[in-house]
DNA sequence: CCTGAATATTTCAAGCTTGAAGTATCGCCC
DNA sequence: GGGCGATACTTCAAGCTTGAAATATTCAGG
């Protein structure tokens, strides 16, 4: 491999938050790949199929296909396919919902949630594991400094 | 919308690392997305695009194939693609490499290199906006904890 | 030389993702 | 009660992504 130009040594600070940004995009995106592996290849499944099923999971009385996208922050047409291929395995039903009828509710069925169930034991073991160098105080640092980012408040002590 | 089930008080460590990895994901996903809107809306093009230019641009020499699908961790198959459609917008070529006809080196052409300076500065200046909570202190904190959670060193002080 | 394992790349099918366009229904307002 | 903008959802084309299979070439022994 030939080798690259090096970068500058005086940094502005713009270069900084550049080499955060990709280091972290790195980082989520090694563990997001571990876990798709480990779905693919342990479970017969995929993330998409896996959250999903996460968000329907906590509402016990269904979601609509709308809600769906709006809580996975993904788009209509894509709802609608992942939606079909987890009714094709049995793993969720959808309703009609009285007095509308452009709409349907999404429910996972018994063995929707038998297989979610395993799904997300095996899913926060994994998130442990990675996330092993965190501790109590670690994860609740951590947890403070990305409402900051999100929410672009300053860096503060 | 109905109500979620909530989440009990008593809360373990690895319900607490799996908020960080869902925040973490949340954040990195929202700004990925403003970063793909962006490409597409004001400049025509993709991220994956971007990333095959980038990973070019810092190897004046070129880069195999495999060279690139392996800087991005991302399929051979993939970068073939994506050097196709940006090949045919003139904006890198294939280069015979001597001595190995399977080979091949990708290198940019001098509108590639140009298109590109224009694409790294508008997005360098995405970033640092996106993370301007971060001063230099916090970046550096924030890429120390990211070097400690990808080895898997322990939370420390 | 020849053969076979290794390497470099492309091709392929399947799935995910999007934005835009299309279909059906609802609900408001005159 | 008739229109008509808004809402709920599906369909579609294009692009990204993968792992596996196919193709071509190199290289190491024998």
């Amino acid at each position: 491999m030939p080798q690259p130009v090096p970068h500058t040594p005086a940094e502005p600070l713009s270069k900084l938050r550049l080499r955060v940004w990709l280091k972290l995009l790195r980082a989520t995106n090694a563990l997001q790949d571990e876990i798709r592996r480990r779905l693919r290849e342990d479970h017969h499944t995929t993330l998409p199929r896996f959250d999903v099923m996460a968000a329907i999971d906590r509402y016990p009385d269904g979601l609509k296909m709308s809600e769906i996208s709006g809580l996975l922050r993904v788009s209509n047409g894509n709802v609608t396919g992942i939606v079909d291929r987890l009714a094709e395995e049995g793993l969720l039903v959808r309703e009609a919902v009285p007095g509308d009828r452009r709409a349907q509710r999404v429910r996972l069925t018994e063995a929707g949630r038998a297989v979610f169930a395993g799904l997300a034991a095996a899913h926060e073991t994994w998130i442990d594991t990675a996330l092993s160098a965190l501790d109590a105080d670690g994860a609740e640092r951590m947890l403070r400094r990305l409402d900051m980012l999100a929410t672009g408040a300053k860096d503060a002590e």
